[in-house]
DNA sequence: TGGTGTGAACAACTTCACAGCG
DNA sequence: CGCTGTGAAGTTGTTCACACCA
């Protein structure tokens, strides 16, 4: 394989194979070919040998992938193999909700603390070892705990200034939930989660696809 | 303009444009130029023109586009200016997160109904009006409150059950937060939103773009 | 033989650049 | 004059088709 920028498609689809594959582990299935990977997650062979070309050659010609090998191949692309530290800020119920999903440390996210602006949460607390801690303790504790990761689910108003907050207090990766655009310097990485535009898209395509 | 398939990546932007041009006209600002907006929210003025030109003409040569009337057009094309009919089935912390989510509402997304197949859950009130129902009703409540879109909040391996339930029940729109692919008929909607998809993404960005 | 890895063809999407109009 | 609407160019991503190898 050369040395190439990876679309970030792939990268999507990676996560994806990595599900399956964790569940074919699962049900002791040794190996499986791009064909029948492809059908399980419906996407293209061709697409999926591709996609793995881009970090070498994982596959076995005439046989296939080995199972547990591409799922550690693909889980140490996509930096699944070390655990991330992972800070919460805004414990409403969408917060809460992530707190509490177990599919995350499987990942290997870690949440390690949350914070509150409100009074009235903060001591709150969740789970078996997460306690609601105030904003003023965001600087100390995200370098205390090694924190790499912050998650924002506070309200919109103040997604920006949380941001801030977690960047000066040394975050690098910032997934935010809240449904404005936010700014970070040079060097740290945003997402944007948005759960209305799934449900816009899906209710464009009932529109038009339909009836 | 002509009749001419629509890319996803059209429909996905103008949910946001929407959502940038209800800021803007909250601020009263009553005219704005595509370069503008794409500044606004990150992305390339022609983009925006060009997505804007499948649907018709909305701007106004030398001027731009006037934010409440794009704004009602776009809300239109999406199909926003309908009122959907959702039922939320599995009231977890996600799905309670969801059933609570205020934005929802303002687009036009309305639960009208909430269901879960723990007889504990059962019966608990959600919010001023909603009261969580057995699994049993599903059938009838789907029909007579005509439910159009159902939300899977239930644990991964009850998903495709209840995706079943929810279609026969007549369904026409399926949004999936479980981790697995679901199977629906021909005619049927299903997107699929994963959580963990962009917690890999940000993962693997910052393994590589950073350090 | 059967399934990978991959160049080459294709398709989709984005950006440019500018004519045309208010 | 300024900004839209849009063909054409450019870029990116997907699928095909087959050489090649266990």
């Amino acid at each position: 394989m050369k040395f190439l920028k990876i679309p970030e498609a792939t990268i999507k689809r990676l996560s994806v194979y990595a599900r399956y594959l964790s569940n074919l582990d699962a049900q002791d299935r040794r190996v499986i070919s791009s064909a029948e990977l492809a059908e399980e997650c419906g996407m293209n062979a061709a697409q999926i040998r591709k996609d793995l070309a881009y970090f070498g050659e994982f596959g076995v010609r005439g046989v296939g992938y080995y199972v547990k090998d591409l799922l550690f191949d693909i889980r140490k692309i996509l930096g699944l193999n070390k655990s991330w530290r992972v800070a919460l800020v805004g414990v409403g119920r969408l917060g809460e909700a992530l707190l509490s999903y177990g599919n995350f440390v499987k990942q290997g996210y870690h949440f390690v603390a949350a914070f509150d602006a409100d009074p009235a949460k903060v001591g709150r607390s969740i789970g078996r070892d997460l306690e609601v801690l105030p904003m003023a303790d965001l600087p100390r504790i995200v370098a205390e705990r090694e924190i790499e990761i912050g998650i924002i689910t506070a309200p919109a108003p103040a997604a920006q200034e949380v941001a801030d907050r977690l960047v000066t207090a040394g975050v690098r990766g910032v997934l935010n939930f809240a449904p404005v655009r936010i700014a970070v310097p040079e060097g740290v990485i945003v997402k944007h989660v948005d759960l209305t535009q799934e449900f816009d898209n899906l209710a464009y395509l009932m529109m038009t696809r339909q009836q």
